[in-house]
DNA sequence: ACGAATCGTAAGCGGTGACTTACGGTAAGT
DNA sequence: ACTTACCGTAAGTCACCGCTTACGATTCGT
């Protein structure tokens, strides 16, 4: 269970915006770096950020490295949310049930 | 559509543990900052961090003030992480599909 | 009314992280 | 073979963030 590392890389905005970008499907370095306002090398640091946390996934073609969402790494994060989701549904419910419970006696 | 505030404060270790201490229902601050390695002030930080994010609400009772998690902050998180995985899944799906044809080729 | 408890905020400090520039290495084009 | 394109890494700088200490405000207890 390592979401932890990926709630930390997604934390970062540019990051979020390379994640944006590789939605609808895998590219190379130089095609997410275009039109950015950080530097190219910028980019591959947080490409290794995102791999790293299990994000991505990267395939080297001839010249190039393909980066893509690794749907696995999302999930992790998903899985973290919906327990705490749970966990503050059953708590916002209980308060409520007692708040009520106090209100009648 | 806040969650990138939100995502940003669940980012840290510490507020993480916070988070954690709420999962069972609503305690005052110094409930929280109790055993924990950080001083209570930090924690007062943390909490407005969190509160700032939605992903707290702040009940003032008499002398203390009860923070609990709200459940609609961390839904925006799950929204956000299930729209991602909806297009990392189709895009995972897409590639797969046309790496089979150009086998077939 | 006075002291104690609970909590938020201000000021200041230190460390981490994001960025740029510069460089090296590998593959493709001619 | 030589040049060009694509990409990762190293070194260095700088702003931001999390922490502590100190202080002030509000409320409870007696």
């Amino acid at each position: 269970m390592d979401y932890q590392s990926a709630i930390t890389a997604l934390a970062d905005p540019t990051r979020r915006i390379i994640i944006d970008r590789l939605r609808g499907g895998a590219l190379p370095v130089a095609a997410i770096a275009k039109d950015m306002d950080v530097s190219r090398p910028a980019v591959s640091q947080h490409l290794r950020v995102l791999s790293d946390a299990g994000l991505l996934t990267v395939t080297p073609s001839g010249n190039r490295r393909l980066y893509a969402i690794a749907p696995e790494g999302v999930d992790e994060l998903r899985r973290y949310l919906d327990t705490l989701w749970d966990d503050a549904l059953t708590a916002f419910a209980r308060a409520a049930e007692e708040k009520a419970k106090g209100k009648t006696k």
